[in-house]
DNA sequence: CTTGACTCCGTACCTAGATACGGAGTGCAT
DNA sequence: ATGCACTCCGTATCTAGGTACGGAGTCAAG
């Protein structure tokens, strides 16, 4: 069941231990590899995949990139830029700010139009048509 | 070049004139139709759709809805509910309306976390490590 | 009567981020 | 040595909302 193994003295993982480590399935592991986030792990001894410590480093890094709204896109070249530029992974996140804000302006005007609809709605007299729908045909 | 015509008295629409007046394209009136979210318009007399008047407000109305936020999906419900209950079609923009504050809630929190990581970034003396990586690698 | 614009239809493709499938091979415990 | 769990790989599928393609038919103007 265990094929977990040492190499240099390290922990190695099977890619289901990774998976069950990182909280997410093996797929996405093999699908992470195919987007090249992360690399080929050490040459498959009879074929299967013997992860490090560093690539589950790696996985949860990108868990924590998507949870601050970044796309895998994006934690693409943030694994690039991490080992030079601070400068650019601060315009990389300033960016990401600007879409953000602009986003919850969107979200808030949607908000402010939705709460007056169902405002009216509230004040309807029960047999008139309703006040959503009539917005929209007009 | 214009195949426009009258039937009853009122002005007709080509899939083109229709998805022009729109402001959409014509495989999206074919999409709409498919999905059930416009009638398949009147007998196309030699196979071309003859859309009517009411045709342009159906469409004109889906993306008034999709402006405030709704999914075609929910879009095919409040036509559904159009013709009927008040009622049914508040409490699904009030459905909508918990879904757009939870999203303002979650973005919210990026956007704090992001301006937390960007000014550590501007503090940051120039030959550290970028805090911005160092705190997706912890 | 020819040409060019328009329309028909079904189907494939696109983005994002996975998730599922299926057949074959492998590792290990009993 | 048998059986079960695990892994391999490529490919297909999913959601949403379209967009694109291609060959055939049609409309109207010159």
């Amino acid at each position: 069941m265990k094929i977990d193994s040492d190499y240099a003295g390290q922990l190695m993982y099977t890619i289901s231990k990774l998976a069950k480590e990182a909280n997410v399935g093996v797929e996405t592991i093999r699908f992470y590899e195919r987007k090249a986030l992360l690399e080929q792990p050490i040459k498959p001894l009879q074929g299967y995949r013997q992860y490090t410590q560093q690539a589950l480093t790696r996985v949860l890094f990108i868990k924590r990139a998507q949870y601050l709204g970044f796309t895998l896109a994006e934690i693409s070249s943030l694994l690039v830029l991490s080992t030079s530029s601070c400068d650019d992974v601060q315009s990389l996140a300033e960016h990401k700010l600007d879409i953000i804000e602009d986003k919850l302006k969107d979200l808030s005007r949607l908000k402010g139009s939705l709460e007056s609809l169902v405002s009216d709605c509230k004040n309807n007299p029960k047999n008139k048509i309703c006040p959503i729908i009539q917005s929209l045909q007009s």
